[in-house]
DNA sequence: ATTAGGG
DNA sequence: CCCTAAT
């Protein structure tokens, strides 16, 4: 459920809200300010989702799962880890953790140096640190010869239909006291020792971290408590009655009620830990490592618990894609809005120069096992645009989950371990609030024409869907052409359909890339599905959400990734103020008349007013935004028609702006007159 | 915290 | 949208 809820954000483009400004925040009012962290907490759910699906396998991981062929195959895993780090400087150890329960990971640490952040050694790694994993993989090395080595062994893994193996790797920090949640060291340490070498193991799904780390990082991204409050948000379906009253008129007070993303994101309870973790506290020291981090890669190995607990049907296939481009996300200033920081000075596409890389296999089957997974409006919609004929079958489909796609990190070895944190929630953040593409794959092959149907496309409901796959994509456009895009850095794959609801035909909201080009990295996505989720309410939310919360699809996600973005460590410079541009969000018609309507009756001036009247249920327009909408409606309303951008303002609404303008600057001047005779008159 | 304006 | 200055 928890990962259906993110799924929803996911795949309806929700984007993640940029984290504000410090200063800006700081200026906010309160209420902004916590919309806001809230913002934050979403996006790191989705980074959850994203980075890890770790939190699905520690959910419904079968707490017991050690049955002596599991065992064997934790054996070899096991050895297979220890092989492969012997051969790493630093002796590693590998640890089982077989803590009874959800969570039998295996740890790899550095028995020297493990500082396990915020958590005890008994405790799971992988419950505190959900993102560790995925993250991690962006603390590692590249070695390719360890690549391959790593893949066998993922690869025999996979066979075999292992249960979860998840590989943590844990080395040296020095700084990572940043944590306030961190226990000391030496407990720690001591922890560590008591439990050593455990060797039970395995557990559903396979998520093997090889990593070669030199000076390894703990990443301890401790996630918020993902869970649930499964509640959906009730989002108020409508309203927005809009009166043509002229300006000083009565109260029909017109409320733009807004579904916005950060309210229906009820369903992120989060701990208020959460925060922490995004808000990045002071830097501490300098950072000045150049550890270089690539992640190479993240397999994908089907679960065999999954499938048996999928009553769809046992077969997974995976869409597997070679990963051949590593598609270095060059962010523009507009993906990655981090203000003033130079990006990418670097970053040759092959990081190969002293990089540090790593393995990361990592099972993305998220098959709920429970069977739970239920839908998300997620979903796409398996309708068929032709839709004329009498009788359209629909098609039925079940996304699971997404995940984010692979980029790559460079920061100095002197890094804090908060500051390789913030690096990385930047990264993500950038790459999720940019937008991505939902891409569909059919036998593999990219589907690109968006006007074509489903059924000429080949996806039909009495097809097996389970050729059929969904991808996130980075957005093209945010793609600086040098640097080859990777192709579908994520697959999904949907297995059987599970008709369990229909769906009304498409809304045009999902876009699909429909064409057949095997080609790779061809990079043109279709239209991602934007997050229109701007505040006011519109049919097509509204039935989303209807559509939603309904039954589950079937769907496998089976990806793997490819690429993506570099993102340079901090420029020394300024790298400490995480500040984000706010994602646009045009006003949408509603919204322009609300504004409109709310200003002829307050007028202009009044904006705090205008926003508690019209928008208070729209949590991301701030008086400021609605003042400066103003601003550009009365400008637009002056221009001709022409010249006009953007999605088309009704003239009539423009007509009432410039009356509504012209009426209340003559009051504003009629009382400034006023004034002035009423203080020449107190002067005399 | 708001408002007003420039960018 | 952001940023600043001035309230």
């Amino acid at each position: 459920m928890v990962l259906q809820k993110r799924l929803d954000y996911g795949f309806n483009g929700y984007q993640v809200p940029p984290v504000p400004r410090a200063t800006r925040s700081a200026r906010r009012r309160g209420s902004f300010k916590k919309k806001h962290e809230e913002n934050q907490i979403c996006a790191f759910d989705l980074l959850a989702i994203v980075a890890g699906k770790l939190l699905l396998d520690k959910k419904i991981a079968p707490s017991s799962s050690n049955t002596s062929a599991d065992k064997d195959q934790c054996a070899v895993i096991n050895s297979a880890v220890k092989n492969k780090w012997q051969d790493v400087e630093k002796s590693l150890k590998v640890e089982a953790c077989d803590q009874g329960s959800s969570d039998n990971n295996i740890y790899v640490s550095d028995l020297s140096h493990v500082h396990r952040q915020g958590c005890s050694s008994k405790e799971s790694l992988v419950t505190q640190n959900d993102l560790n994993l995925g993250l991690a993989s962006a603390l590692t090395k590249p070695d390719c010869a360890e690549r391959s080595n790593a893949e066998r062994l993922v690869s025999g893994q996979t066979k075999n239909e292992i249960g979860t193996f998840a590989s943590k790797a844990e080395g040296d920090s020095s700084e990572y006291r940043e944590f306030g949640d961190c226990k000391s060291e030496a407990a720690t340490k001591r922890a560590v020792k008591d439990e050593p070498h455990k060797s039970g193991m395995v557990q559903s799904s396979t998520v093997v971290n090889m990593c070669n780390l030199e000076d390894p990082v703990v990443l301890d991204a401790k996630p918020p408590a993902l869970v649930s409050s499964d509640s959906r948000a009730k989002v108020p379906s409508c309203g927005n009655r809009i009166s043509n009253s002229s300006y000083p008129t009565n109260q029909d007070d017109l409320h733009v009620v807004s579904r916005d993303d950060d309210e229906n994101s009820s369903g992120c309870t989060h701990p208020i830990t959460t925060k922490k973790f995004f808000r990045p506290a002071p830097r501490i020291g300098d950072r000045r490592i150049r550890k270089f981090l690539a992640s190479k890669c993240w397999k994908v190995a089907p679960r065999l618990k999954d499938a048996t607990v999928s009553n769809s049907d046992g077969n997974f296939k995976p869409v597997f894609r070679k990963r051949q481009n590593c598609y270095r996300h060059q962010r523009s200033e507009r993906i990655y809005p981090f203000k003033k920081r130079k990006h990418f000075a670097y970053s040759s596409p092959s990081n190969s120069d002293g990089g540090m890389s790593c393995e990361f296999v990592s099972d993305f089957s998220l098959k709920g096992s429970n069977g739970d997974a239920s839908v998300s409006r997620s979903r796409m919609h398996g309708g068929q645009r032709t839709s004329f004929l009498p009788r359209d079958s629909h098609v039925k489909l079940r996304i699971k989950s997404f995940s984010v796609p692979e980029f790559l990190i460079e920061i100095p070895e002197s890094s804090t371990v908060g500051s390789l944190k913030r690096t990385v929630m930047e990264a993500v953040t950038a790459i999720l609030g940019s937008g991505l593409h939902v891409g569909v794959l059919l036998q593999g092959k990219k589907v690109r024409e968006d006007n074509k149907t489903l059924r000429q496309t080949g996806i039909s409901h009495n097809n097996q869907l389970d050729a059929l796959g969904f991808c996130l994509e980075p957005n093209p456009s945010q793609t600086p052409p040098s640097l080859s895009p990777g192709d579908s850095p994520f697959l999904l794959q949907c297995d059987t359909p599970q008709p369990i609801r229909r769906y009304p035909p498409p809304t045009g909201e999902v876009h699909q890339d429909i064409c057949a080009d095997p080609e790779p990295h061809v990079n043109n996505l279709g239209n991602y599905i934007e997050s229109d989720h701007d505040s006011a309410p519109s049919p097509t939310d509204t039935s989303m959400d209807k559509s939603t919360n309904s039954k589950a699809l079937v769907a496998v996600p089976a990806m793997n990734v490819e690429a993506l973005a570099v993102v340079p460590a901090h420029q020394k410079s300024k790298r400490s103020e995480i500040a984000q541009r706010r994602i646009r969000r045009p006003f949408s018609v509603t919204e322009v008349e609300a504004l409109v309507h709310a200003v002829e009756k307050l007028g202009t001036g009044r904006w705090r007013d205008v926003k508690l009247q019209a928008f208070d249920n729209a949590k991301h327009r701030t008086y400021v935004d609605l003042k400066d909408k103003w601003k550009t409606l009365v400008h637009t309303a002056r221009i001709s028609p022409q010249q006009r951008r953007g999605a088309p303002v009704p003239q009539e609404l423009l007509d009432r702006v410039l009356t509504a303008h012209a009426y209340w600057s003559q009051q504003q001047a009629k009382q400034q007159f006023k004034h002035q005779q009423a203080e020449t008159c107190l002067l005399l």
